[in-house]
DNA sequence: AGAATTGTGGGGAAAAGTGGGGAAAAAGGG
DNA sequence: CCCTTTTTCCCCACTTTTCCCCACAATTCT
């Protein structure tokens, strides 16, 4: 569904341009939350709706459930990109991400993540790493 | 449903802005109780009923739940919001969940809760890594 | 080359955040 | 019971931010 990284300025309103394969899946809606090792991730609502069902069918549960919930649901942040094809980004999640005037847009499958430029690139050396190595399991399995 | 995290002022008078995109779920009126673990839960009145029926068939049992079911009710209060779409938190409420000058109103999917600064911090960091792995793991189920 | 799409920037109208005044209501004291 | 003081509630006003539109350069596609 989503696949590709898009480098992109973000200009001073912290706006920043969605990868104009990426708007056609994410024209209903999309939804921002914190997402693990520091980045954003954008999910379209669909998607984020079956994740909310399934945690509303746990609901009424124990004290470390409703944590959960309030995490899960106090970290989303429900928008919508302009005529350009940008989305704000909130200056909060701006800085929970260490994005200043560089940004890169990754399709990850079933959603989107959006980094620093910085951090992209550890995080992306590191994950090349690895993967080699299980490319490498593969072969001689 | 209710999601995202705003973080406000409380103005001298005691006054707190209820986010733009909250104030059509509670157009119909909200009431006002002790939260758990010390914020402040806010229910729209289809809610409420809801919440009030379920602790209502409990209500016979043990010693420890109708202790429960007196402190919510006791401290539950109807209210609405002004012309600037605020609500005004009584002192008593405002003690109990330790909020001076500044609040952060969180969704919460089915409601809304308003809590101090610090608390917040500390009630999300301790759930946030776990967090975002459950939604992983819900994104491919 | 020309036309359409995309990246980037900015202006202006509208909405949201914040603060305060004053009338009505409530509380308290003589 | 009445008057005074306090609190509550509703309205108005100012500032900042957000949102929506337009503009233009660069790139891509035909």
């Amino acid at each position: 569904m989503f696949f590709g990284e898009y480098p992109y300025r973000v200009d001073e309103k912290g706006r920043v341009p969605l990868p104009p394969k990426f708007r056609r899946g994410l024209k209903e809606g999309l939804i921002l939350t914190q997402g693990t090792e520091n980045c954003i991730t954008i999910y379209p609502v669909s998607q984020w709706r079956r994740v909310s069902d399934k945690l509303a069918e746990k609901a009424l549960n124990p004290a470390n459930l409703r944590k959960l919930t309030r995490a899960i649901f106090g970290s989303a942040f429900d928008t919508s990109f302009d005529g350009q094809g940008r989305i704000t980004l909130l200056s909060r999640l701006r800085e929970y991400a260490g994005i200043s005037d560089t940004a890169i847009v990754v399709g990850v499958n079933t959603h989107v993540e959006i980094w620093s430029e910085e951090r992209w690139k550890a995080e992306k050396s590191s994950a090349d790493e690895e993967a080699s190595q299980i490319i490498e399991s593969l072969e001689y399995s």
